[in-house]
DNA sequence: CTGTTAGCGCTTTCAT
DNA sequence: ATGAAAGCGCTAACAG
């Protein structure tokens, strides 16, 4: 008969419709003759179904190589399993310690991260995050250049927390500066410096912060202190900062982060400037450079990492409408060789 | 009458009814009276649709902040908009160019990027890559621990390409090895080294294509080559091998990379042994360290940024059935101060 | 040029 | 415990 024939063509057609296409529940239910619903529910919600059932299914499921499709389920339950991280600068050190920390989170929570640059431009910082929002199920904004006032409302729709530095309507992770700056200044007090500059970025909020943190740090130690503005955290920028330094006459500098005490660091040694003796110099976040610099950098280490995984921790079970945490972490004073008592 | 009142109350209900939600194109269809598939098409395939009625479209949904949902639109078109970059370890510096350059041409191109980490582990990536495939319209493996054989299969239904390293069955983009290499040997044989280690990973493919290639240029040199493996490509690993490379009595050593390389530099340090002078150092990749490294760095300088920039460029315009291209970089020696004749 | 209709893959009531 | 049916937001024939 030609009953075999049929049979045998059927199932070739079957898996020639299915070629190329990865299976769905459908394929799966077609398979073990069961209703696509049934198979969504044995695969999602163990117990939830006769339990011999629910082994035939899942070893259909794993016969055709089955996976879920994320978009697919994201339509109807409106959770996408994925976060994003969004940050001004993918190229800075500092942000790497972050994501790399956001994302084992999200992996082992079995969510997926996507990151994306501002390239330090709100417009492109509000864009990005009206553009993903519908993408994800939350997102980590890091050293944001958007007010509160426009982060907030953004925040009614998809939570968002604000990793690295401070937000009164969002959760934040931020590192503890005055903790940080007061073993700074402690530090070169006692080396005997009385002339500090800081050479930050004054245009960032956080830049601001820590200028006035600063400020009185060094007021209440008998410290003068003078700001030289840097235009960007790069190393760069910091080399760009040499002649104003040597201008100033100070002893010690406390530099933005690590990136602008390298361009310090390393103008100096190709002016023939020898560091600490001409000044001292303490970095900021002690990225992974910061020991091997010559000499190497005396920095506040940032527990970068940890912010990261802190912040998508705080993604993973933040709800709406709670009322903003603050999670503050400590930061240490690294000390090496770019800082010593002052030669004049 | 009433009239007015019921209208009113039409219209809060409205609004209240999509409070919260975001807008769909069923909210502008309603707003302007037309169809919900002639917003689509006005938003997406301009010109298909009059003049006038596409600006009205296109008004209330500026009106409404509409933003298309990608998953939506994912799940008829197939298309996601969305790529993944799939990596060993996001710590190494070598990879955040190289995210960096991906990055960029994914988001100048409207697309948005996955990253995803596999800890260097075969498994994990493989399984990283089936579950991403669905949300992703493509994906950039880096390093991949995958043999071509099982690459190839999951290259079937998405578009991979292989950045960093090469590959029989995908398109591939990677740094000219050889030329490199050439380079490296020519200028430690015209220092004066004729005995030369290699400090490489025996595990990895790339890691032998690189030994092989070495040893054949050694031996053309007249160099005596000696292996020292070290077990990852981390400044740990680097730093380990120390005691390995001062046994073997070598004047010069090729490391693995930078990394590698910086490892060793800081543990000769720790250990009061001057570099060149013990023995001269040749790194890989040129990762922003290695110029403010203890002694600078000679190095290889791989064209990180534009390995990312060419592979996700590739990855755009590919084509799921045509023959695998393979665009191979210039990469260049980087002449520091971590090498020099030898002493002795 | 615009409307109708069906469907992408999955979840989720509501029945049975 | 399982099935039927509707719907998430959008696109894509196909009609008109």
């Amino acid at each position: 008969m030609s009953n075999d024939e049929t049979v045998a063509a059927g199932r070739t057609e079957a898996l020639d419709e299915r070629a190329g296409r990865r299976p769905t529940i459908y394929d799966i239910a077609q398979l073990v003759g069961l209703n696509p619903s049934t198979v969504s529910r044995a695969l999602n919600k163990p117990g939830r179904t006769n339990a011999a059932t629910e082994e035939r299914i899942r070893a259909a499921a794993a016969e055709l190589g089955y996976r879920v499709n994320p978009m697919a389920r994201a339509l109807p339950t409106g959770m996408t399993g994925t976060f994003a991280i969004v940050l001004p600068d993918i190229t800075n050190p500092v942000h790497f310690d972050l994501i790399r920390g956001a994302e084992q989170v999200a992996r082992t929570n079995g969510r997926t991260l996507i990151v994306s640059e501002t390239e330090g431009s709100a417009e492109i910082e509000l864009e990005t995050i009206e553009t993903l929002q519908s993408s994800v199920d939350g997102l980590l904004v890091v050293a944001s250049r958007l007010t509160d006032d426009e982060l907030a409302p953004l925040a009614r729709s998809k939570p968002i927390v604000a990793a690295n530095h401070a937000s009164q309507s969002l959760p934040s992770v931020i590192p503890d500066l005055a903790m940080g700056l007061r073993q700074a200044m402690d530090h070169v007090h006692e080396l005997g410096h009385r002339s500090v500059a800081y050479l930050g970025l004054s245009g960032l909020q956080m830049g601001r912060t820590r200028w006035d943190l600063t400020l009185d740090l060094a007021t209440s130690r008998d410290i003068s202190l003078v700001e030289i503005a840097v235009n960007a955290p790069s190393i760069d920028a910091g080399a760009d900062a040499l002649r104003r330094v040597r201008a100033s006459g100070v002893t010690a500098v406390l530099a933005y982060n690590d990136l602008v005490a390298h361009g310090l660091l390393r103008a100096a040694r190709n002016a023939g400037i020898t560091i600490p003796d001409a000044f001292s110099v303490i970095g900021f976040d002690d990225i992974f450079s910061a020991e091997l610099a010559a000499p190497s950098l005396t920095t506040l280490r940032s527990p970068l990492r940890e912010i990261g995984t802190r912040a998508m921790q705080t993604l993973l079970d933040s709800d709406l409408n709670r009322v903003p945490s603050r999670v503050i972490l400590p930061l240490d004073l690294v000390i090496r060789d770019s800082t010593a008592a002052p030669s004049r």
